[in-house]
DNA sequence: TGGCCGCTTGGCCATATTGCCACAATTGTC
DNA sequence: GACAATTGTGGCAATATGGCCAAGCGGCCA
């Protein structure tokens, strides 16, 4: 068995996203835009790094179309572009705790 | 706002996970093994990479607790260990699908 | 015992990521 | 226009990642 050219660039597209998802601050900041849009500095205050920091996060976040832009003024709101986080944390989630109870399994 | 130290330790561990998940090979990996075991050299085959290569994406989906491994002589047989996959590929699903529509609007 | 097979590990290099600083750019205010 | 506020960019250093080669390890069989 082997990898098609169109089955691999699937993968890479995939994993282009995770991957953009893949960093706490951006996981954090992706729930948080869950409940309402939030500004460049409302992030930057709650993550605690560099305002540039955040802002480039926020950029890979955007790259990869997670979430969109709306500028008032001279502040950036971010938006969330999908409602598809649920399944994306349970699965996380379920892993963690999966591994967990096997780690204390493993103590016994 | 700022994040606790709880918190952000459970997103550290949560963006380890996604992590994990955030190469081409090793999701695609993931996606066979829900179909069924399989063992290094079948994956090898299939991939197209140096056996040590997949041999080292296997140790990290087997490190945050994706897979298990099980030996029968010589050869490992991975596991998949969570059957939680189905929303994880959705979500990257729904991303694609999203961020491609929107393109495509732009192109209007 | 010796040799092969399947897999893992260590070493190495190229590349990518991350975070900060400094600075540019845009907007609103005076 | 000058200035502050807010955000984006370029550059740099430290670190992490990905891939291959080579060597090591364990099991199997003659």
């Amino acid at each position: 068995m082997t990898i098609s050219e169109k089955e691999q660039a699937r993968y890479e597209a995939r994993a282009k996203i995770a991957k953009a998802m893949s960093h706490p601050s951006r996981l954090w900041m992706l729930d948080q835009l869950q409940k309402r849009d939030m500004c460049v500095g409302e992030l930057t205050e709650a993550v605690g790094a560099d305002q540039s920091t955040v802002s480039k996060h926020l950029a890979v976040l955007k790259g990869v179309g997670l979430v969109t832009v709306r500028k008032e003024g001279a502040t950036s709101y971010y938006q969330l572009k999908c409602d598809c986080l649920d399944g994306f944390f349970s699965c996380l989630e379920a892993v963690l705790a999966s591994d967990l109870t096997c780690r204390q399994a493993a103590l016994e």
